[in-house]
DNA sequence: GTGTACCGGTACTCGACCGTATCGGTACAC
DNA sequence: GTGTACCGATACGGTCGAGTACCGGTACAC
C-alpha cells in the first residue's frame, strides 16, 4: 500500500527514492508552476501540489519553509534564456527569430507572469525570482541583439526607438490576450516586428 | 440592475426597492476597486469593503448575490472613456495627447488590470465587465483617431502598423512596471509615441 | 400612530487551507 | 542485521472568508 496507488503506465517503482532527487524536485517545481498558470497564485495550495505529485505536504514543508519560498525556488529553477543563440548577423532577422521563438512559449510564460503579477507586489523575494526567471534574461538577450545591430551600423547609436524595443515586444506579447482574446503566436509576433518594430528603427 | 448610472445629484427616484442611493453605491464601488488595486482580487473581502464603507455585509449581499457579481457591477459602473474629446486635427498630435492622458491614470488602471488579470480567466461575467470598463472604450477611441488620420490622408488605409497601435500603447503601459519598476508616466508615454509609434506609421 | 421595508450590526455555519505533529514503512550505510 | 534518516499518509488545530439568519432601529407613507 505504501507504493504508488494505481498510477498510469507500468513504470516500475524506480526504487531509489529515499531522498529527494533533483528530478523529483523538478517534478514539484513543474507542478506548482503549472498550477499557478491554471488557477492563479492565491488559489494554488501546497496540498494540491502534493496531491498532483503524489508526495505529502510534509515533504514540501521539509524542503521549503513557506509557500512563497517554495514558489520562488520553483521560479529560480525554471530560469532559462529563450532567445539564447539567436545571432544571424542581421538585426532585422534576429528580431524576427526572437519573435518566432517568443510565440512558442508565449502562452505559458504570459500566463505565469499574469498569475504572479500581483502576488509579487507583496513579496520581495517572489518579485526578484520572477524577474530573474522570466524577464531579465530575455531583456538582456534583446539588448544584446540591438547592441550588435548598432555595432554593425544597422541602427545609429542613440536611436530613440532603441530604448523601447523590449517594452514593445513584451508589451504586445502581454496584452494580446486582453485585446484579442488569444495568446500571441509566432505569426502574430513576426508580423508585428515587420509592421512596427523594424519601421520604428528605420529598418525593413 | 438598479438605476441608470447617469442621474443627477438630487434623487428623483420613483419607486426604488433599495434605499441605497446612487452616491452610496458609488462609495461601495470605489471602495472595492481600490481594495482590489491594493490587495488583489482574491484578498479583497466583502467584510473589508463593508467595514471601510461603514455598511454591513448584509447590505452588500442584499444588492449583489456574490462577490464576483459585486465586482463586475463596480467595474461596469466605473466605465468611462479617458480619450474622449481628443481630436486635434492631426493624428500625431492626437496620439501625443492620448499618451499624455494615459499617463495620468496609468497607475490606477494598470494596477486594476493587473489585479484582475487572472481572476477573469475563471469568471466570464467579470472578464466581460473588465473589458467593457477598461479596455474596449480606449481601444475604440484609439481606433477612431487612427481612422480620422486615414480619412485625412495622413496614413494610407491598410498600413500594416495600424493594426498594432493599440496593442503597442497598452502593452508599453502595462509592462513598464515589470521592466523598469515604475508606472508609465505621461512623459515616458509621449516619448514612446514620438520614438516608436509615429515612426512606425511613417509620421513624425 | 401604525405599518412597511430597508438599513447596520452581530452571530452563525460551512468549507478551505496553512502549517505542525505523528506514525508506519523503507532505502541505504556499515 | 541493525540503525538512521527521510519518505508518504493522515489527522489535527487554527485561521479566515463566503454567504445566511436574525436582530433592533429608523425613515417614510398614509
Amino acid at each position: 500500500m505504501t507504493s504508488q496507488a494505481a498510477d498510469g503506465p507500468e513504470t516500475v517503482v524506480a526504487s531509489r527514492r529515499s531522498k529527494i532527487t533533483p528530478e523529483r524536485e523538478r517534478e514539484f517545481f513543474d507542478a506548482v508552476l503549472e498550477q499557478i498558470r491554471e488557477c492563479g497564485y492565491d488559489s494554488v495550495t501546497m496540498e494540491g501540489v502534493a496531491a498532483s505529485t503524489r508526495c505529502s505536504k510534509s515533504t514540501l514543508y521539509r524542503q521549503w519553509k513557506t509557500k512563497p519560498q517554495f514558489v520562488a525556488a520553483a521560479l529560480r529553477a525554471s530560469r532559462r534564456v529563450r532567445f539564447a543563440g539567436i545571432d544571424t548577423g542581421s538585426l532585422a532577422e534576429d528580431l524576427r527569430q526572437a519573435a518566432r521563438a517568443a510565440g512558442d512559449w508565449s502562452g505559458k510564460d504570459t500566463r505565469l507572469l499574469q498569475a504572479l503579477g500581483h502576488a509579487v507586489t507583496s513579496d520581495q523575494e517572489l518579485a526578484e525570482a520572477l524577474r530573474d526567471a522570466l524577464v531579465h534574461p530575455e531583456i538582456a538577450a534583446l539588448e544584446e541583439m540591438l547592441a550588435r545591430g548598432v555595432a554593425r551600423g544597422e541602427v545609429r547609436a542613440g536611436h530613440p526607438a532603441l530604448e523601447y524595443i523590449p517594452a514593445m515586444m513584451f508589451g504586445v506579447l502581454r496584452v494580446r490576450p486582453v485585446l484579442n482574446g488569444q495568446y500571441a503566436d509566432s505569426d502574430y509576433l513576426v508580423r508585428f516586428v515587420e509592421a512596427a518594430v523594424l519601421p520604428s528603427l528605420g529598418l525593413r
